[in-house]
DNA sequence: CGCGCAGTTGAAAGTTTTCAAATGCAGTGG
DNA sequence: CCACTGCATTTGAAAACTTTCAACTGCGCG
């Protein structure tokens, strides 16, 4: 079974705009709902638009209309705060859903770009809305994306407000293993979609914090990195670190 | 001004149970409904529960059913950590709505209980849900209402990671100002409904961090503060550190 | 009146940031 | 194909902040 997603999954990296069913479906609209609702569903998406490494896909304030599925590659997201400086508040790899925290104003709340060439999926928020209305499986759905949403963005708060720099790392280290095996892909072995720089931005640590920690994990055995390239060497070791009150030894 | 509001605030903290309507709906349900929808909405709502000071409104863990809308008084949410610790997710205050992070699992994500002698209603998830497909302003007020949520999340993420002590402290100080203002309250003088412990666990900061900025902000004149009792004496100066770049002198 | 908890203060210890500088890697133009 | 320029990453050392540990003060309640 999971091969046959596998291999679905890395085909997905080509454009399918042709399909007629986007083979993330599962992950981005994983509810049981009727052939027909599907196809519903699927005339008001827009499918398969490519965006290049470091374009945007919406910018802060231009006006609100549509979210975003992500259907293969990485965006990001930030907000450029009053004093001018960038500050990314999200990664998101396929099947993960973008614009969400936007759906209350007329205007996007932070700026989307591509970390890599991507491709991604337009759904017009307002036929959204129309179509759960009609389809209470929908509605329910876009409910707990939202719910989901917050409470990811709780348990990054909680990261941030308690935990150290290495605390951190592991906790996203371990989150973008997580959220590629969910996608069958590996899950010990993957390539960091962005720059230490924006991993810093998203973590509040500065980037020489992020490389020193790095280089900490991999003296320690927890990890192999070389640039982008990661490999989790010791998963163990990392969850505990997560947990806290693992101190790892710094001069030994 | 602020005298009159002030003793307004009093008064709210007794209880109106017997109204009708609530005097919060324009902050909790501020949308256009016909007299009728408002009716078939208030139905569902169980209004007016009290808690006192320490008592729970929901655990983390249990099974979720309802969300909450604070009438009177002030909430805090919190979640205990992997390694036991309490760590506080938010603060709400009357309009505000709790549990939102939940609707998408089966068991709240996190605990609610009580700063000070408070009033809620209860409105059962599901009802909503079935409601909404049929009032689509309900729907949509909803989506609104979590999108505001993920976005408020994303804020305290992003004050978090970038901010100093005095930055974060200065942020919550008007962040409860102008909430204390939508209420039609005195937004330059009120009284802090949590203990510096929980402002430090919100912001991320030890306790005695907590007390040296209150103590520095003093002596700068930014604020008085005695006990719980706050008065902001110099607004300007404290929206000029939450935009950053405001380095305070420690030492004269 | 005393206990206990919340809040404050001081000093030392520990992390992270900042500043500076070196190294590596990649795409560009000669 | 190679040198060059620019950006990303790494490292070192000093500076800046926050935490931790300890102790003290103040206030409310039994």
């Amino acid at each position: 079974m999971s091969e046959t997603f596998a291999s679905t999954a890395s085909k997905a990296k080509g454009l399918q705009q042709s399909c007629m069913h986007c083979s993330l479906s599962n992950l981005c609209v994983p509810f049981a709902v009727s052939h027909d609702e599907i196809e519903r569903l699927e005339d008001i998406i827009k499918q398969g638009k490519v965006v290049n490494r470091g374009e945007h896909i919406f910018k802060e304030h231009s006006t609100f209309r549509s979210i975003f599925a992500v259907r293969s590659g990485a965006i990001k997201t930030y907000s450029v705060s009053e004093n001018g400086e960038e500050q990314v508040t999200g990664f998101y790899l396929p099947g993960e859903i973008i614009g969400l925290d936007s759906t209350n104003t007329d205007a996007y709340s932070c700026s989307a770009k591509a970390l890599e060439r991507s491709s991604v999926c337009e759904i017009p928020f307002e036929q959204v809305e129309d179509l759960a209305t009609k389809i209470p499986t929908l509605q329910h759905h876009f409910f707990q994306l939202m719910s989901k949403e917050i409470q990811q963005s709780r348990q990054l708060t909680m990261l941030l407000s308690k935990n150290t720099a290495e605390e951190r790392i592991a906790s996203l280290i371990v989150s973008l293993s997580e959220r590629f095996k969910k996608r069958k892909l590996s899950n010990i072995q993957f390539r960091l979609p962005m720059p230490r720089n924006d991993i810093g931005s998203y973590l509040g640590l500065a980037v020489e914090t992020v490389s020193r920690v790095f280089t900490r994990f991999q003296k320690m055995g927890l990890i192999s990195v070389q640039g982008r390239e990661l490999v989790i060497e010791n998963m163990p070791a990392l969850l505990e670190i997560i947990k806290g009150h693992t101190r790892c030894i710094k001069d030994e």
